[in-house]
DNA sequence: GCATAATAGGACCGATCGGTCCTAATTTCA
DNA sequence: TGAAATTAGGACCGATCGGTCCTATTATGC
């Protein structure tokens, strides 16, 4: 991969990110990522539609590389791992000041129904997130109760994150996600065996009962 | 009101739920509402603008009536009449076969960063929405354990169906958004008193555990 | 040293869009 | 019965858009 070509597609995820994909000219895509023109741009990419699906690429590389890392780390017990994926998600709604959203969200919100290829492709995001999360809770199905399935969770974990972050974005206010986040680890926990709600236990899915 | 607005309306959201609002046109509009041409439809409203937050209004006045209304059913208990709201949602997913997703879970994924004008009224939209759950809740808090926040568990309560609805929606797969409102049932059961995961007893919040 | 790729900086095209403005017929209402 | 509202059915406008095509310079690689 050419190193110019990557860095035009971050330029892109990021205004793509803050406008959405349809409200993004590739005019204003030329300037943010420094091109010179349109022969510049189209020297690189076919169509905006082909920048558009390399955008979400690199945002999903991304996302596993840095997010979904985390719930691979062997040096931590799993569930420590989810609750670090999902500070690490709250942290990062706050650095952006509530703003933008999730990447895959947004996309899915703006394209699903008018751009079946843009569809099938966030399907298949969405569905590997939830795999990753679900190999994960697997590893911790000793310290759950009878009757947890693993995939059911992980597709709650990820449905409470995406509407998380959209309401935060909506209501621009990080607090929103760092409430969800808390409860959502709260849920979890419920998961667990020999939990009583009443009695407080250390550990990051034993918090004062989605307070 | 004049019907024949509210029929447009009601015609302009409709197209506006499957579609977006941007990719939308003027034309497409006044062939769904049934109109003569843009003289008819410039009649009736200032802009498209003006007909998308007419729509918004539309949606949530629906939605309050229809929707929210069982949160408010007099003669039925309270944890009984949020279990029949998720229902609700999620017969509408499987009656959609799971398309569309949430009105303004899809206005907000679109707009909510580009246009002002619609992330407030749509932060108004999904305040009021966790304000009435919040409501509810406070109802039924005789019946929680200690240290519930009713208003916390409420923003929880929408962020895990707007997520759902997205989810459903670029899945395809209305199962994906059943299998989130039981869970979410099966959290809100884990806020009562004397609940004990392992004991089965009979209600809409007492399910096998997140299943 | 030369061919190729990258960069430069657009003009221009057809298409689409929101909105204005037009003539005209029909319906409604007082 | 006549004025006003509604309906009819657009043409047309300026703006924006994705994309094609153009001349030209500079950088790169062999």
């Amino acid at each position: 991969m050419q190193p110019r070509r990557t860095a035009i597609i971050d330029a892109a995820a990021r205004l793509i990110n803050e406008r959405g994909f349809s409200h993004t000219s590739v005019d204003e895509l030329i300037v943010a990522a420094g091109l010179s023109g349109k022969s510049h741009f189209y020297h690189y990419f076919k169509s905006k539609e082909e920048l558009g699906f390399e955008v979400l690429e690199r945002q999903f590389s991304r996302f596993a590389d840095r997010g979904l890392a985390i719930l691979r780390e062997p040096m931590i017990e799993p569930l420590d791992r989810l609750s670090l994926f999902i500070d690490t998600i709250v942290a990062l709604q706050r650095e952006r000041d509530a703003r933008n959203g999730s990447p895959f969200g947004n996309l899915a919100g703006e394209l699903a129904d008018s751009h079946e290829g843009f569809r099938k492709r966030l399907d298949e995001v969405f569905r590997q997130w939830a795999g990753q999360l679900e190999t994960l809770l697997k590893e911790a199905v000793s310290q759950f109760r009878e009757g947890v399935h693993p995939g059911r969770l992980a597709l709650f974990i990820v449905a409470a994150l995406e509407g998380g972050m959209l309401l935060t974005r909506v209501t621009r206010d990080a607090v929103v996600m760092a409430g969800i986040g808390e409860d959502l680890k709260g849920f979890v926990a419920t998961h667990l065996r020999n939990r009583h709600p009443e009695r407080q236990i250390a550990g990051p899915f034993e918090t004062e009962g989605a307070q």
